[in-house]
DNA sequence: CTTGACTCTATAGTGGCTATAGATATTAAA
DNA sequence: TTTAATATCTATAGCCACTATAGAGTCAAG
């Protein structure tokens, strides 16, 4: 299988797939005298893998610690535990950023009738005022 | 007023107010024999106005946007409104992203007991199978 | 044998900074 | 006055996870 079909199969692009190699997530099978690269299935599943877990907004780093832990199913899965529980972390701090931006995005549109000049405009004057 | 000063005023990084520079939001007033910046106390309020646009996630380039406006005075200010009005939108977006993964987050946790081997681990299985 | 689709490497760009390196300028202490 | 410490200058590279080129080579169908 070369690159481009692998693209298809997994929706993810041909540079993608070529950047994966070269963070070392994903090798490929070797090359054809052409110099394309060559793949098996098992590719597949590995992109699917890596697919999922940046879904979940995991970092291409901690994607292959997780495929280092992957390859010694012998280990205690404490490690795994603890990037997800930090991921989870990091997206509570997020959401709280989020819902306070929002809060005064939402006062700010509040604070103009849409239709003054810039110079009467309150958005503008909270923007100045602010002292956060 | 030098770098420095300005930089402890406003809280910025000396690189930072250079970035600004060098992106077009600030200039400074001149530059002494020696070839060093020097600000008036005008900047403080350019940088502080910087400072509370970046805290609502505006864009370098939408602040520079709203800068223009603000120098005519007499526009309408629709355009300020609408800047918001999607900054509001996009906070929503990511806001919804967010609660998507953070369901999806603890639900792998939940799939896990902390003290399994890698092989068993419910999180790692979940990644496999997840068919999102 | 040519055409077109595919692939290769290398490089630059995205945004908003941060962090160097190496040179010059200024200020303060000795 | 010399010297040392501090501040500033420009230019450049790095961060992250890609995306988008350019220019060259490879391969399959007609
Ligand atoms: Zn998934
Ligand atoms: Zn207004
Ligand atoms: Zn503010
Ligand atoms: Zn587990």
């Amino acid at each position: 299988m070369k690159i481009g079909q692998v693209s298809k199969k997994t929706d993810l692009s041909v540079q993608t797939i070529r950047y994966y190699e070269t963070q070392n997530l994903i090798k490929s099978a070797g090359r054809t005298d052409g110099n394309f690269r060559v793949y098996d299935s098992k590719v597949i599943e590995q992109l699917e893998f890596i697919k999922h877990c940046r879904h979940l907004d995991l970092s291409l780093s901690d994607i292959k610690r997780i495929n280092e832990l992957r390859d010694n199913p012998n280990a205690v899965c404490e490690e795994v535990n603890e990037l997800i529980n930090d991921q989870v972390k990091m997206v509570k701090i997020k959401m709280k950023e989020l819902r306070h931006l929002k809060t005064q995005l939402e006062a700010l549109t509040d604070s103009c009738s849409n239709n003054q000049k810039v110079g009467d405009c309150g958005i503008i004057k909270s923007l100045q005022e602010c002292d956060c």
